[in-house]
RNA sequence: GUGGGUAUGCCGGAGUGGUCAAACGGGACGGACUCAAGAUCCGUUAGCUUAGUGCUUACAGAGGUUCGAAUCCUCUUACCCACACCA
């Protein structure tokens, strides 16, 4: 055969030379033996600093492992590693999110049932995580689909009971007909169904469990103060949470008191109209005989609307026939309905001052309602939104917004008609699923006895094999599932078939870790205080204003209950940019951008993978995937390999000394603070550095060591090559000596750098000139820096020879004088 | 609309007051080694200029602060993310 296989030349070439980066072999070696000598197994030790890092447990799909994931949980890893060869006691489980819908989904498509689905797809999961060299601890795996684990959800659940947190209400829900189930506000994306991006939202009226994490809502912002998390996180969630001072107050309509929540009392004297949202269960309440027909169509025109465009319409509004009573002055006030008015926000009321809101102002506009200004200010080109001194307000004329307020809200309160009062946007947790694949609700509705939980001891609540899937809640085509005698009266009941959001298993998960097996409890509270809370937590910003927030508040409760003594469960937390495609869109199957990690690994190794990952750009920033450049990142991994694993130790001269120690200074803050790719950048550096003289095994442990972090499987070949003791992976991180740090070599080196630039810049110049080729170079440095150049290196480099003069030396050749223009750190040139 | 973020050379991206024509990687180009290479090594990569120099123009745009700005402030523009009329 003639053709060259290139890829076979490349390995025979190494071959030839005796040095094959083998990098399969190595990562499987390496695998075997962590697993072997259980090198990651944490146990809880007394008088040892314990760090908790935890990534966000993965949902365990049936495709396997994205690129995605390959990139955070590398970040764990990372962090993980390097706790631990700092010498803290390291904590670094893995879990499966195995609950929840595109299970269920999948399942049915395949025509198996999702725990087949799931216990495949684990298995999957597990293969890739430790051909990525993820150091984890697999003894303490824990998947939510278990029985044993889902048993303390449903623990929790007859807790929240208990306490009155866990309440059943009627709701007009978000139901997606695609999923055939209820969303969460938070799954409700524009409208649309956060899974299925087709699917406009229906809302349906039904019966429903909600968790009161409302009642949570202050301490939610006020935790944000004990932990270090990213300012855009904290304010996400702010926002989220969204609490707003204000006060509530009554008007009354036909003899009934409706509640209007509003920021601006002090505007009260300027309501000119009220509006209620066309979306309010009790609008029809409110509408006149008279008015039925014109509030009738403008429901109608707003229904024919798509969601889609809802958005962008118009404030427009209709009015329903009845007044309102000024709480105050007694005033008759026209009550509209209108189509910007959310009716899940306060009351679904609001008071209409026209002249200082802008809103009201378009609407009083287009409809010619009265605007009465009450606040001093320039309402030149519409409402005037600020505050000032108020006019027009009867007895509270020539006080202060702020004043006006608190006097205000006093005379309400006086009268009865109102109170100061703090409104959120967040919304009670809606944890209803009308699905199978969940944690059952372990509750049981008996004719007589109504609403019973189950005992703790009938706990867990399994979810049955003989279910039907098909359209609707698989769990209630189970008869031995839903028929079921009530614990209370013993009497034939009906189990309720709802189960819990799959948002729910992941509140909790990171204090199971602390004790997987814990049959008998939701955890031992000793292991927990051990581990808890999670130090470094890591994962997506997608998941801020969801679990993040369910997260905390469930250790808010559980801390209620006596089971915690801390209320935060994640003390720091680092957000991951997201890896897209080549074509810089989100990777998806259907843009054909698609990055296997597997794939990946095959090719290059996972060394190399894990090492471009974070060598491309800050990691909490978004970046392209790019096929060429993981190249230059396997290139330098092979190269490591190849110089370390024949290395003749030599002695390091002190420039390398200086520069290793400065190197494990500057990488140990990088890594420390995630800043992976400025560390590899400075790995880099040291390696050409040293690998253009001599090291000693001590300097090329050091080095080694530094880079395990993130090329963990190399790393352990390269320290057995070298002789260290046991594994890298469990080695204490190199210290450094300041001292050895020096600047003047410093300074050395970078005068030598400028020098071959100068060199080389001078050789061009003296070639364009004469056309001919130097012969050699003479560089003429000061007395006391010829210890920095080394004639051999410079020759090396400039691929003329070189020789160094000290400017002193009365022998020294110098025809033209050169010697002259040398000054500190600048050598004089000459070219011959 | 509101809130948050980003804007750097051919590209990806470092860089948060002077040491910056700006790390590192990719690409391109030139050279070395080679029968040859997609392998390795060494360079160049704003323009003009120069025996290693100097100047000009440069970090989205326009202003400003400062002895001095890619870096701080203001406004504008574009893009990204979140929330979407929250009273």
């Amino acid at each position: 055969m003639e053709d060259i296989d290139f890829a076979n030349a490349r390995r025979s070439k190494n071959a030839g030379a005796g040095k094959v980066y083998d990098f399969s072999r190595i990562e499987k070696k390496w695998q075997k033996k962590w697993e072997q000598e259980k090198a990651f197994v944490a146990k809880e030790k007394k008088g040892k600093e314990k760090y908790y890092v935890l990534d966000m447990f993965p949902y365990p799909s049936g495709e396997g492992l994205h690129i995605g994931h390959a990139f955070v949980f590398s970040l764990g890893d990372i962090y993980a590693r390097f706790q631990r060869m700092l010498g803290k006691n390291v904590l670094y489980p893995i879990g499966y999110d195995s609950l929840g819908l595109p299970a269920e989904n999948a399942a049915i498509a395949a025509g198996t049932h999702p725990e087949e689905y799931t216990k495949k797809s684990i298995a999957n999961f597990m293969k890739q995580q430790k051909a990525m060299g993820w150091s984890y601890d697999w003894s303490r795996v824990v998947k939510t689909s278990d029985p044993e684990y889902y048993k303390w959800d449903q623990w929790i659940f007859l807790k929240m009971l208990e306490k009155g947190l866990a309440y059943r209400k009627k709701a007009s829900v978000n139901y997606c007909s695609d999923c055939d189930t209820v969303l969460a506000n938070e799954q409700v994306v524009g409208g649309r169904c956060w899974r299925h991006g087709d699917t406009v939202v229906e809302v349906r009226p039904l019966e429903q469990w909600f968790f009161e994490i409302t009642k949570y809502a202050d301490e939610l912002l006020k935790g944000h103060e004990k932990i270090d998390w990213p300012e855009r996180a904290k304010t996400l969630q702010r926002n989220w949470i969204g609490r707003s001072e204000g006060t509530e107050i009554v008007f009354s309509v036909g003899g009934k008191g409706w509640p209007v929540f509003t920021t601006r009392p002090d505007t009260l004297m300027g309501v000119t109209f009220l509006v209620v949202s066309a979306q309010h269960p009790e609008l029809m309440g409110l509408v006149t005989e008279e008015q039925k027909g014109a509030v009738d169509k403008f429901l109608k025109k707003l229904n024919s609307v798509s969601e889609k465009d809802a958005g962008s319409m118009d404030k427009e509004g209709v009015f329903t026939g009845s007044y309102a009573e000024h709480p105050l002055t007694g005033e008759r006030i026209p009550v509209w309905t209108g189509n910007f008015v959310v009716a899940e926000y306060g009351s679904g009321m609001v008071m209409a001052v026209p002249a200082h809101d802008q809103r009201d102002y378009e609407f009083a506009e287009k409809y010619g309602l009265e605007i009465t200004q009450v606040i001093e200010g320039d309402m030149g080109d519409g409402a005037y939104m600020g505050e000032g001194k108020l006019i027009n307000s009867e007895g509270f004329d020539g006080l202060e917004s702020r004043e006006a307020k608190e006097h205000i809200t006093n005379a309400l309160k006086m009268k009865k008609k109102g109170k100061k009062t703090v409104q959120y946007k967040l919304r009670d947790w809606l944890i209803s699923r009308q699905r199978y694949w969940g944690t059952p609700i372990p509750i049981v509705y008996c004719d007589a006895c109504g609403v019973v939980p189950v005992p703790e001891k009938d706990l867990p609540v399994v979810l049955p094999k003989d279910v039907t899937f098909g359209k609707g809640n698989p769990l209630e085509t189970s008869k031995s599932f839903v028929d079921v005698d009530c614990p209370q009266c013993g009497k034939l009941g009906r189990r309720e078939t709802d189960t819990m959001d799959t948002f729910v298993n992941s509140s909790w998960y990171f204090l199971r870790y602390a004790d997987p097996k814990n049959g008998g409890n939701l955890f031992d509270s000793q292991k927990a205080a051990y581990w808890a809370p999670v130090d470094q937590y890591i994962g997506g910003p997608e998941h801020i204003t969801m679990h993040l927030i369910y997260i905390r508040f469930y250790t808010k409760f559980l801390r209620d209950l006596g089971l915690l003594d801390f209320d935060e469960p994640a003390l720091k937390y680092f957000t991951q940019g997201i890896v897209k495609g080549a074509d810089g869109e989100k990777m998806s199957k259907s843009r054909g951008n698609v990055v296997e990690p597997l794939e990946m690994i095959k090719m290059y190794g996972a060394d190399a993978l894990r090492l471009y990952l974070v060598s491309h750009s800050s990691p909490d920033s978004d970046f392209d995937w790019d096929d060429k450049a993981i190249g230059s990142s396997f290139t330098f991994v092979r190269r490591v390999y190849d110089y370390f694993s024949e290395l003749k130790p030599g002695k390091s001269d002190v420039r390398v000394e200086s520069k290793l120690h400065q190197t494990i200074k500057a990488v140990t803050a990088d890594v420390e603070g995630f800043k992976h790719n400025l560390a590899v950048i400075k790995l880099r550096q040291l390696f050409s550095f040293i690998s253009r003289g001599a090291v000693d095994v001590k300097t090329a442990r050091a080095f080694v060591q530094l880079l395990h972090v993130y090329c963990p499987f190399v790393t352990e070949e390269l320290w057995e090559k070298l002789g260290g003791k046991g594994l890298v992976s469990l080695s204490k991180w190199p210290e450094v000596d300041e001292k050895k740090i020096d600047q003047k070599l410093e300074a050395a080196e970078e005068a030598g750098e400028k020098t071959v630039k100068d060199i080389l810049h001078v050789l061009g110049f003296v070639k364009e000139k004469t056309g001919n080729e130097a012969e050699g170079v003479h560089v003429y440095v000061m007395p006391a820096e010829l210890k920095w150049f080394d004639a051999a290196v410079l020759s090396e480099r400039v691929k003329v020879p070189v020789s160094v003069w000290s400017v002193a030396d009365k022998k020294k050749v110098d025809p033209e004088g050169k010697s002259k223009k040398a000054k500190p750190g600048k050598p004089g040139i000459w070219v011959r």
